[in-house]
DNA sequence: CGTGGCATTGATGTGGCTCAACGATAGTGG
DNA sequence: CCACTATCGTTGAGCCACATCAATGCCACG
């Protein structure tokens, strides 16, 4: 096998940017990359945490759920992401795929080793975790203290910017203009709302001139102000 | 100054407790211990992190705030737990006392430098860190999903958990009787209710037999198998 | 041209919020 | 020690935002 990473479309922007090239020949040689189709799970919720992956492409969502079957999504994962958990028994979250996807994985025990050996990469980590922690603890306030609409614009606002595909484009700002990859339900997920109450804001949003919903996917943003006015 | 870690309470269990006694005291050099009251904060959500700390003693929230003044908090921290945003300019969260409380307190900066030269630091803050995002995750279902009545119970299941103070006693498992280090307006922020329904939950908890309320701040869990049905 | 999976829309119900009053408790100063 | 007051908690009545239940519409697929 030959060394893919020098070609990755994610090289200088997921953990592996802290490696060298040596570094990034022993890495490769516990990885490998996989494909997930839409709609596939990569690991679940309580099952023991044998992989770790970084996102070379498509989106995924972790999620965990009530015994009675409600589910809430906790995080949306991209490209340059890092899924699962490190030094850890136990996955807390189900991982699933949302469009396809390509993935470099690891088997846990592998990786964490070969991470316990190079404190960069740890580093790294570290402060990707950190930051996911901080988005965590944000989104909190929006699944305990907003409203339905509240929500809605919110959501909107944060998809406009996660969504800048780091396109070779400098540095673009919030997109106008996007396709959701997620349906109804999925963002009724995210938000802790209904799929009736979300199909509910999108029409009143559109009505209201504030965005134009092109197809079932798309959104444009038409008035970002007031928009962000409504995310309270 | 002297060495005060070396009667540290939390010496063996805060993420110093990877540290030999050298850089213990290297470590020490840069920090000091401070004393806050009940109610005091110690940093502000979005003034820029210039503190990170271990509590030594006491209990502190984290929260957020709407502009309008809605208030959600996403995290409670013990002693031996950390505190703050290392690496990162700008502080996420408020942070205030619920008790008063002991915190060891290092300049962000100091504290950085430090971590980087000591990767086994580090690791250990990785670790913490993983951990409080799948708590932070977890609780997002709590927010997003659940009913007041089963936020509650879960509420109630989890500080019996959390609140076993690490006595000298050997693991003395969930504590059926138990000081919240809460008023009834912190429960409301901490599950995204407000306090007249928390009021009337643990009312009717109680008049059910579940659980005991011998005074304010106190509860004792009577039927544990039925509280956890209860929490969905 | 059906068929099945999403999405929208409407009618109705209800859990938890809001507003308002009252009660309990702890701290304070006479 | 007790009245006074501020703070916190409890309780009730009414309402509204969002859930629930139930049709209907829209495509994309064979």
């Amino acid at each position: 096998m030959s060394i893919a990473c020098d070609t990755c479309v994610v090289r200088n922007r997921a953990i592996c940017s802290v490696l060298d090239t040596d570094e990034l020949v022993a890495l490769n040689r516990i990885g490998r990359t996989r494909t997930i189709s839409a709609g596939q799970t990569l690991m679940w919720e309580g099952e023991d945490s044998a992989l770790v992956a970084n996102v070379l492409d498509g989106v995924l969502k972790l999620s965990t759920g009530t015994e009675d079957g409600r589910e809430q999504i906790v995080g949306i994962v991209y490209p340059a992401d890092f899924i699962g958990r490190p030094f850890g028994a136990r996955a807390q979250q189900t991982v699933t795929a949302l469009t396809e996807a390509r993935v470099c994985v690891f088997a846990r025990g592998d990786f964490d080793a070969f991470a316990r050996e190079h404190p960069a990469l740890e580093h790294k980590l570290l402060q990707r975790t950190l930051t996911e922690l901080d988005r965590a603890r944000h989104w909190m306030l929006l699944l305990g203290r907003k409203s339905a609409m509240e929500k809605m614009a919110s959501f909107l606002l944060e998809m406009s910017e996660r969504l800048v595909q780091n396109g070779c484009t400098p540095d673009a700002g919030p997109l106008d203009r996007f396709a959701l990859p997620f349906g109804r339900q999925q963002i009724a997920d995210i938000l802790g709302l209904t799929i009736e109450t979300v199909s509910r804001l999108l029409t009143k949003l559109k009505n209201d001139g504030v965005i134009d919903l092109p197809s079932r996917r798309e959104v444009t943003i038409l008035q970002r102000d007031i928009l962000r006015h409504r995310a309270g």
